[in-house]
DNA sequence: CTTGACCGTTGACTATACTCCACGGTCTAT
DNA sequence: ATAGACCGTGGAGTATAGTCAACGGTCAAG
């Protein structure tokens, strides 16, 4: 099919599906026919595509993605393999999700030094230098 | 002081101060004297960055701290006003981290369509596409 | 005078995930 | 024949936060 039809079937734009080709997560189409430059996308490549979306969704970075592609391409996409990297994901996602409680408490532990209630001041010592 | 003796006493790049300084965190320089192009920053140019490099700890991009020096800069950096930014992003970081969870139990829950225990095959669910 | 370090400026580059534009070609309905 | 939609390609742009290189000038110690 063409790049229009797989659009439509996939609900991305033609750019995203050219720019995916161009990354390599799609192999890349070949010619429809000797009159016209046009690519004939096959049916496996709409199935990449919809999976891609997919793992997206489930807020994977596309060079992740581009691994579970390949577990595809070298028939290696067992349930142990695909679920161990899901899990990989859900660690990284825990690891980030730390840091940001970190931050959270180190904001929140600088709130000590401030006095919200008395009147305005023109100088938290938030915002002024400590030497 | 010039941009080497401002780069010892704050732990920044020379690149990095006048990156600053192209972005409007820290004001532009004047020239030091009229023997060559050398700048000569100030005392308050120097704080500035130790307070730039306080916030970035705590987890805020140039554009937030932007907002805190601009408080600075118009004499109301109160504490009601400094710390209702800092809360501002403690928002944000819940938010975030409630983004993450929600694909955290995406992830897992799409686990459920998994039988990682059984013998290998090559066709995990997760990688298909059901229609 | 020479050398090494300093200074200033401009532009390019890094990764991510697209989006848009310009240009030229093709297709199909009217 | 024409117009509007489609197609392909290459390049530029978006934001973030710097980093590096190239080029030319200045400074100070030896």
């Amino acid at each position: 099919m063409q790049i229009g039809q797989l659009s439509k079937k996939t609900g991305l734009s033609r750019d995203t599906i050219r720019f995916y080709e161009k990354k390599g997560l799609i192999p890349t189409a070949l010619k429809q026919n000797e009159f016209n430059s046009y690519k004939n996308y096959s049916h496996e490549t709409l199935e990449k595509l919809l999976i891609i979306k997919k793992m997206k969704g489930f807020g994977f970075t596309l060079n992740e993605i581009s691994d579970f592609l390949g577990l595809m391409e070298f028939n290696t996409a067992s349930c142990e393999n695909v679920s161990q990297k899901m899990l990989e994901k859900v660690r990284l996602i825990d690891k980030k999700m730390k840091e940001l409680n970190e931050m959270k408490s180190l904001i929140i532990g600088s709130l000590d030094s401030c006095a919200p209630e008395e009147s305005k001041s023109t100088s938290c010592p938030l915002v002024s230098v400590n030497f």
